[in-house]
RNA sequence: GCGGCCAUAGCUCAGCUGGUUAGAGCACAAGAUUGUGAUUCUUGGGGUCGCGGGUUCGAAUCCCGUUGGCCGCCCCA
């Protein structure tokens, strides 16, 4: 039994574990690149004030935070949003539009571990800076859709849920808010499907509570659930960000139809998210059981980049979590359990016929096919056990009567048939075997 | 930060109201089988019963503490 424990919440990856994590992570970097999304990485320990300049300090407690030997107050990454927007920041001027990045990184938060949520998790992050319409959303709306349906997931099993926070924001100065009190709403329509009424009851004392008729319109206006309803509510008031915002939801509902997406894609003005840098659209996808945590989550945050202390650039992105989607895949069925299974298995008489099998093992190896044979002196019967179980397709036999004719035996293990071939001909014979 | 349940072999677990040397299945390894297939049979390795303390003649079992796990609340960037 081991002394030492691993941390709490932090996670090993043994093979099987680690072949279902790079199962993920092949097929979400195969999407965004053929989203035309370029890969980049960055540092794991960052600046503390990083993430205090966005969050605010109430964020360290959940934080992998120290101070390092030089005396600088540093944190492991909780997210990769801060970060992508200094790099993005730093170098504004001179990169292509539009950007579009991805990563795949690990972050670290210091919290009580739970159905899908650990210390340490992966994630997938997308984001288009630079580009102030729905275009981008409609991009990354597509993106992320794609990173799921790219396992086999469908409709049935996941969806997007679209909400606007900017909407809100307008839709609540025209009923006759201040900033304070929108935020305050807001902060309670986010509760409000958990929590009903009680949502309102940190607005209520805040600021008093909040008049009966705005209410009704504010209850009205959350259970909205589609693009009629909300031109029809937004109709009677009018005025220009309105309309200009409706504009916005037309187009990028209109996209994602024409990407044959809609049947993915639900209006819920629900959906806020507590992050208060969000202005404008937001999307979070769930499972369709609703069982599971959010999948993934994202939306607009055309200030960051410049409150980080870069020019000011619009943004949009994104980041699936590994744990919640690891469970949904696993739920559906749809994680591999990756058998790595050789090609060839090479039988061997003995010692003097090891050193003849050398020289094939290592040119079919270098030819690109997976060869296994066993280390040690182990008896024929106990080889072509081996063999069987190992799921190659093919043995080689090198016995000493083989090789006395200059031959080797090619067992085809599933068809048990075997044929002798020249030694010379091995590497070729192999490769016409796997061709076919 | 709060609450509930839990901890025995690599894995899944059994082990009665405390009683000699803690078991099973699976997995792993060797042999039966010195040149031909997943079966079968035999055998083997592997545990300070999470850790520490207490009660007792005696603790895997009861009590306290602690560490860790699962689940929920808070939070969720």
């Amino acid at each position: 039994m081991a002394t030492f424990q691993t941390l709490p919440g932090f996670r090993e990856f043994y093979p099987e574990d680690f072949s279902r994590r790079n199962h993920l992570f092949r097929l979400w970097r195969q999407t965004a690149n053929t989203f035309g999304f370029a890969e980049y990485d960055a540092p794991v320990l960052e600046p503390l004030d990083l993430y205090k300049a966005k969050s605010g300090d109430e964020i360290e407690g959940q934080l992998f935070s120290f101070t390092d030997k030089g005396g600088r107050e540093v944190a492991l990454r909780p997210e990769m949003t801060p970060t992508v927007c200094r790099l993005v920041g730093a170098k504004a001027s001179t990169l292509k539009r539009p950007i579009r990045w991805f990563s795949i990184a690990e972050f670290y938060r210091y919290e009580r571990m739970q159905k899908g949520r650990g210390r340490c998790f992966f994630q997938f992050n997308a984001d288009i800076f630079g580009e102030p319409g729905p275009e981008a959303e409609t991009e990354l709306i597509a993106l992320l859709v794609q990173c799921l349906a790219a396992f086999g997931l469908t409709e049935q099993d996941f969806f997007v849920r679209l909400s606007d926070r900017n909407l809100w924001f307008y839709y609540l100065e025209a009923l006759g808010l201040d900033e304070a009190r929108i935020r305050g709403v807001l902060g309670a329509v986010d509760r409000f499907e958990k929590y009903g009424d009680d949502a309102f009851k940190g607005y209520t004392e805040q600021f008093g509570p909040l008049d009966g008729g705005v209410k009704a319109k504010v209850l009205a206006f959350l259970q909205i659930k589609s693009l009629a309803a909300l031109e029809q509510t937004l109709g009677v008031i009018g005025g220009e960000k309105l309309a200009a915002r409706l504009a916005d939801w037309k187009k990028l509902l209109g996209n994602l139809a024409a990407m044959g997406l809609a049947r993915f894609i639900e209006v819920d003005l629900g959906v806020v998210r507590g992050l208060a840098y969000y202005t404008g659209f937001v999307f979070e996808a769930f499972d369709r059981k609703g069982e599971l945590r959010a999948l993934a989550g994202g939306g607009r945050y055309d200030d960051l980049v410049q409150k980080l202390g870069g020019p000011a650039l619009p943004a949009v992105g994104f980041a699936i979590g590994d744990m919640t989607f690891a469970l949904l895949l696993e739920q559906r069925g749809l994680m591999p359990t990756l058998v790595q299974a050789p090609d060839v298995y090479c039988v061997i008489g003995g010692e003097a016929e090891r050193l003849e099998a050398f020289g094939d093992i290592h040119a079919l190896r270098a030819a690109g096919y997976r060869v296994d044979y066993p280390l040690k002196e182990v008896a024929f019967g106990k080889q072509f056990k081996a063999a069987a179980e190992s799921g190659a397709k093919l043995a080689l036999i090198y016995g000493g009567d083989e090789l006395a004719k200059g031959v080797v035996k090619l067992r085809d293990l599933g068809a048990r048939t075997e044929q002798e071939v020249p030694r010379a001909q091995v590497v070729p014979t192999v490769r016409d075997f796997f061709s076919v």
